[in-house]
DNA sequence: GCCGGACCGTACGCTGGCGTATGGAAGGAT
DNA sequence: ATCCTTCCATACGCCAGCGTACGGTCCGGC
């Protein structure tokens, strides 16, 4: 009947760590959520640890996946004004990652969250290579957006800032480019 | 013997939050650290909640009273500069920063991290107000500037970056400055 | 000296979540 | 038709943490 996989397993934890982050990923909560008991998830998993992980595989590879799509778009300008517009409208990315980084004391979630702000440096650094700039500014200038970006879905996460500012990517742009 | 008060309560309690976020603001761990025992914590509050919301005010005026202490520096500059050093050099004000964006599901949190961030940047603001800036351009750069210093802390706590990069104040002081 | 209030220890019940054990149900292989 | 494998439900024991009940101690006022 229900017939439930691991990775609906996995999705089903993401999805309750989106909510309310990697300590909300519950076994018998996201039993309930698949309209399973926990009979299912000690089949397809050892324990709860296993369960936190799959789902932030799970993220890796999807915002991997992500990152993969953008690296097709020729223009490295065009590629780095795609991510900004992709990221500043994806509220789901920005709250995963803020509860990741809250939740860093775990190193599995450290690691994970490291990886994948690694790989988004890198790829703006990239980028920013392709255009001209050297590889020590072109890191520095990838990690000081990065940084903006991150501190400012913090600071819409908690309300502090009611909006993105509509200029915000076009600031950000301006400021990598020049 | 102990005699515990309700400010060792809530001094124990902060310090058990920026170790492990609110999540592990939980009595017995907390009364255990004072020597004490659950008896004392049900004397002077009422509930778990309550403590939690002890240590959040005892956070929100102890970085109220940092920001005092510098409004004293007359030159705006200099007291930039100084809140900036400040910043960098305080990695539990920023740890306790993040853990409270990760957990602002609970709505006490996110109200206690929300009207300190906007105490900063109205701050801030006004530094650069009195510097020439007109007011929308110096809440937009305070706005910029604080996302990058939170982004940085983030990025340095899941260990993407390794340390703060040593021209950071130097840069984000260049940067709201022109 | 004793008495009442401030303060705390201890013991208890309750809940939510983890992990285990065990017994099915359902479907394919033979 | 039977049997093995896959998958799941149920029931259980365990632990940590919350909140309550109640008793005990210490100390100032009288």
């Amino acid at each position: 009947m229900a017939k439930v996989t691991a990775d609906d397993w996995a999705n089903a934890a993401l999805e309750a760590m989106a909510e309310g982050g990697p300590a909300a990923v519950a076994v018998e909560p996201v039993a309930t959520r698949l309209g399973v008991s926990k009979g299912s998830f000690y089949w397809h998993f050892t324990n709860r640890q296993a369960l936190v992980e799959a789902a932030l595989r799970r993220w890796e590879t999807s915002t991997g996946e992500i990152i993969d799509y953008l690296e097709e778009i020729p223009d490295p300008a065009a590629r780095l004004r795609a991510l900004l517009e992709l990221a500043f409208s994806d509220p789901r990315d920005a709250s995963v990652s803020l509860r990741l980084v809250g939740a860093a004391d775990d190193p599995a979630v450290a690691e994970v969250a490291r990886r994948v702000s690694q790989r988004r440096l890198g790829y703006i650094a990239a980028a920013l290579e392709q255009l001209g700039h050297p590889p020590q500014a072109a890191r520095d200038r990838a990690l000081s957006a990065y940084s903006g970006y991150l501190g400012l879905a913090a600071l819409l996460r908690i309300g502090a800032v009611t909006e993105v500012p509509p200029n915000a990517v076009e600031e950000v742009l301006r400021e990598m480019l020049t």
